[in-house]
DNA sequence: TATGAATGAGTATTCATTCAT
DNA sequence: TATGAATGAATACTCATTCAT
């Protein structure tokens, strides 16, 4: 929640900055950012900086809300669907939203696969607050459903099936930054195989044979 | 590569430091670890500890090998088995080997965890150099010797499944890790359990069905 | 001495930043103070601050020309009463005033205590300039006339005679607030103990045997 | 408690460096002195103070204690006659001692003095600990056998007693420092004059008379 | 080989004040 | 007159590393 003063500075300026941390996030790590280098590298003052956010946790929430509100945006469309399909049809519209989203914000994309990756539980929870655990939650919800539904596998308890799903999709998001150094140079075509591989396996380790 | 002067030390003021050491980085993560901290709690001189390692990057990378070291012992065993197994049956010694690991050393286990998720691949690559993708280069070979066995799916690339196994034993890493605070508490038959189910997932994903 | 554009704000918005600004002078001592703070609390801009107020400085100063017409409040009355009174009875009535001050506006006093005691010579004068000596200088002439009427000691100079007594009224001040934490809930009773044994001293110390 | 390293440190150097730091706390008090300053004059890297001390509190607290040495040096021999003495004749040689200690570190005197009256309670207690009430609680002492030997008036208590005869010290120092700016000026003549008026006043004021 | 003092750039954050609107 | 964004020097303190002994 950055401060008004902040809030009211030209788009822009706001951009700039947001630029200029984003990417010091993205280099260095939470721990490493520096204030002092992203001033400097906005060519703002340090004292402006801290007329615009609260420090540098408030700084770093900013931008995980900004990566949240991204990923909502390719997601929530998909999400809608949920009721009108398959389990594995609506997960494998999922995974194109997840890949958009890892195309049109590599960067934001690895700052949030970093944090959530690195960090203690203690600064995660200092850090995002309630934030934390959002698509797990969410996924859980979703999950259940299935399951009642009887396309997902019901010997196996529902938290288990969550944490399996979730750590999936954590490797789907870094299987693909980790392969292409430019996911718009990824093909449609070599795109569909990759989920078609991705889902086969997840569908034939979860679904309801029964 | 820690430098002769180190190795030449007692094997006690060896250990010492490196308990230190282990103590500070499995607390703290790289970056937050502090020479200075280390070579207090060791009390050794802050000249002599750089007599020993080139720095800190070097002390990290020592420790990272000790900690392979380690889990070889326990893998050691069972690797030797693989051919008188079904690849499904020799995952699972597998499984129980990486669980006494984690039973008898967490420490080295979240420092493994910890660093492996976070740094950026630039750090890692700095850090580990070759070390790196040692796990992963070792289950391809076994991985291909259980495709051509007709046991494992033919439909996916190799390395693809051997990502996937990789990313699943991790996951099964983290879940032990998070779920448990103590693993010494964990009874046998519950551990049974968790990795029949863990087990019964990858299977169904990635057996060869024809 | 605010500018004009403070003394033209409606009087509550004066009294509003002045009670800001009190609180935070007897919290935090002058030199920890910080306008900041007293803005932000005050509800007023930055600028704006600096439109009424040279600074820091001109804002202290101001509040302790405010002390001061609180103390003569208590004083003055007492003061129209020297010419019919003995210096020692004279001396009580003022005592009871300087607890009435103390009991009714204990914040100032801390203020005005705290500034007086620490700050070195040099802030002192530049901070309250003129304003300085005022209480040293009102007693010395009211001393001068009592060493006249023979009710004080002649064989100690006068100017030493108003430093004793002025420091004495201060060991008064002191003791009263460091010994209670609330000067209403001292009985009328004990007040004149404490004064009548403070008194008893003074007056065995300084008043003429001859 | 400055570290052993800067116990090991040779003489000279020490000796800088206090001389440094003692003049900062002299000249802007303890909040306003800063460690910038002090390691800028000084010539000494920032580093190297913080491997000298804690930090600024350790520093002032070391400071202190060298104060109240030599404070000790002077005032020592003279309580020791405490017993073959009149209380006022012992007190006198109090004084004595005590302007030899003004006129030799009238800049120790001036730091201590201040901040002995500025500083919250809470401040003092952090920074001087068990330092804290020596003066006052060794006083108290020799007042209460002073009281029994019918040497002081015992119609007041020795609590009140104690916190005269402290403020009176206080008056004493703050009047030879304020008066003069070298004390080394000041005559035998003149001063025996002044120590006479000073304990004139006292004895009139605390003597038993019965 | 062992030591530990020296280094100075680095950190996040706060400050009183200015000035364009 | 009122605003509040901009400023940059200031604060205490930590860091990994070097180097003379």
């Amino acid at each position: 929640m950055p401060k008004d003063t902040f809030m009211n500075l030209p788009f822009e300026k706001q951009s700039l900055i947001l630029d200029v941390a984003i990417k010091e996030f993205h280099d260095k790590g939470y721990d490493l950012a520096s204030i002092s280098s992203i001033v400097e590298k906005a060519q703002i003052a340090k004292g402006s900086f801290y007329q615009y956010f609260e420090g540098k946790d408030d700084l770093f929430k900013h931008i995980v809300v900004i990566i949240n509100d991204k990923k909502t945006q390719f997601a929530h469309p998909v999400i809608l669907t949920f009721d009108q399909l398959n389990f594995f049809d609506w997960f494998k519209k999922m995974l194109f939203a997840t890949f958009e989203f890892l195309k049109s914000y590599p960067v934001l994309a690895k700052i949030s696969v970093d944090f959530w990756k690195h960090s203690s539980t203690h600064t995660k929870e200092r850090i995002l607050g309630e934030e934390m655990n959002r698509t797990h939650e969410f996924l859980t919800v979703f999950i259940e459903k299935a399951v009642q539904k009887n396309e997902l596998r019901n010997d196996i308890s529902i938290e288990y099936l969550a944490r399996y799903i979730s750590s999936q999709l954590a490797f789907f998001n870094d299987y693909l930054l980790e392969t292409y150094d430019d996911l718009t140079l990824v093909s449609e075509k070599n795109l569909e195989k990759i989920i078609t591989t991705f889902l086969s396996i997840l569908e034939h380790g979860t679904k309801n044979h029964s």
